[in-house]
DNA sequence: GCCACCGGTGGC
DNA sequence: GCCACCGGTGGC
């Protein structure tokens, strides 16, 4: 079986050959592709069932490395096109209008709050630059028959083709309605070019209330938890769970009154496209057996000789073997495989961390 | 003292 | 493994 897939890492085609994966989409930030069933599960959302051979596509390595290029709010409002002194590949600028925001540079870590992020004036900062967090760069949206990804001008935008995603696809011929001219034949707005770390958001969230905001917050590589949402009421008031959402309401009879409900809240997250950001819950060792540490027999004094074995409290061992038994058999959500999906990406500034996903610090 | 950020944990 | 919730805490 042989036939010409794109790849949509990086915006080239090539010929494959033994492919073995259904699905398509997923950006990664080394164009490694998707790496598993379990990437192309309930957290990673196809445009459309494709046969792709994820594990050929070497592209990235082949290219030079690229600098973060950076909007500021003051340059945001400068909408000329930037010339692209590194356009190599012969296509034109839209290409290559990468949007990054970058919170050292303004003051602020609330890349994502400022707006538009489009067709930024251009400057270099160093890739590894000191320990900020990500912010959102650019929203962006792939389409649905092409596959392209096109930028999303501003973040309500953005918030409104995602409230509505599965039941109204995202096409290019939508971003006419910022770009008059756009078609699925013009070149992507953006690529998946290795200098940036990707996200995937989740489609039909439904849109913030009027007068308040939904902010996504990423946390910094190696955390326990990839990002965290908040919403920030007309008083200013920050809630961080669906649970404050519905205390709130309650002290705050107005909105209700108003048409704010509940089902317009939503504090699902974005999942990292690169493996590994989120570090993984230490697992409990294989072997152990729980009724070795109820008491003392003589299976218990024979294992704890052993390597492998700590001189932990007995009772904390114990509850995390409980606590994976009985989590065990749990099944997990995935998505229906034969629905068509379009996907949209958040694209995510990475000032600290290398290629290969290391720190420098 | 406030709050943004992070980690821990329970539930599924 | 993912998600939701919330307590802790360091920096301001």
């Amino acid at each position: 079986m042989s036939m010409e897939v794109r790849c949509y890492g990086c915006c080239r085609h090539e010929l494959s050959s033994g492919l073995k994966t259904i699905l398509s989409i997923g950006l990664f930030p080394d164009c490694g592709y998707l790496r598993s069933s379990e990437d192309i599960s309930a957290n990673l959302y196809p445009v459309e069932t494709r046969v792709l051979d994820l594990s050929r596509c070497n592209h990235l390595d082949k290219s030079p490395q690229q600098p973060v290029d950076v909007v500021t709010p003051q340059e945001e409002e400068d909408h000329s096109a930037a010339e692209d002194e590194d356009n190599q590949s012969g296509e034109d600028d839209s290409q290559k209008q990468l949007v990054v925001y970058d919170p050292a540079a303004n003051g602020t870590s609330t890349g994502e709050d400022s707006q538009p992020l489009s067709f930024p004036k251009k400057k270099s900062i160093p890739f590894h630059s000191s320990k900020v967090l990500p912010s959102v760069g650019a929203f962006t949206v792939q389409c649905a028959e092409c596959f392209k990804w096109r930028l999303i001008p501003t973040k309500e935008k953005y918030e409104e083709i995602r409230e509505h995603l599965l039941e109204k696809p995202f096409v290019c011929e939508t971003a006419r309605e910022w770009r008059p001219e756009i078609s699925c034949e013009d070149p992507p707005d953006i690529c998946q070019d290795g200098s940036r770390l990707w996200a995937i958001d989740k489609p039909n969230i439904a849109q913030p209330p009027p007068g308040w905001q939904r902010l996504l917050r990423i946390r910094g590589e190696g955390g326990t938890r990839f990002a965290d949402v908040y919403y920030v009421a007309p008083s200013g008031k920050r809630l961080r769970s669906m649970v404050e959402i519905q205390k709130y309401l309650l002290e705050h009879t107005e909105y209700v009154d108003a048409g704010v409900s509940i089902s317009q809240f939503s504090f699902q997250i974005p999942r990292p496209l690169q493996q590994n950001y989120v570090r993984k819950r230490p697992t409990p060792p294989a072997d152990v057996n729980p009724l070795s540490w109820a008491g003392p027999d003589e299976n218990t004094a024979l294992r704890l000789g052993l390597p492998g074995f700590s001189e932990a409290p007995d009772s904390e061992i114990l509850d995390i073997s409980a606590k994976k038994k009985a989590r065990q058999g749990s099944s997990k959500h995935v998505f229906s495989s034969d629905s068509v999906y379009n996907q949209h990406g958040v694209e995510l500034e990475e000032p600290y961390q290398t290629r290969n996903g290391a720190f420098e610090l």
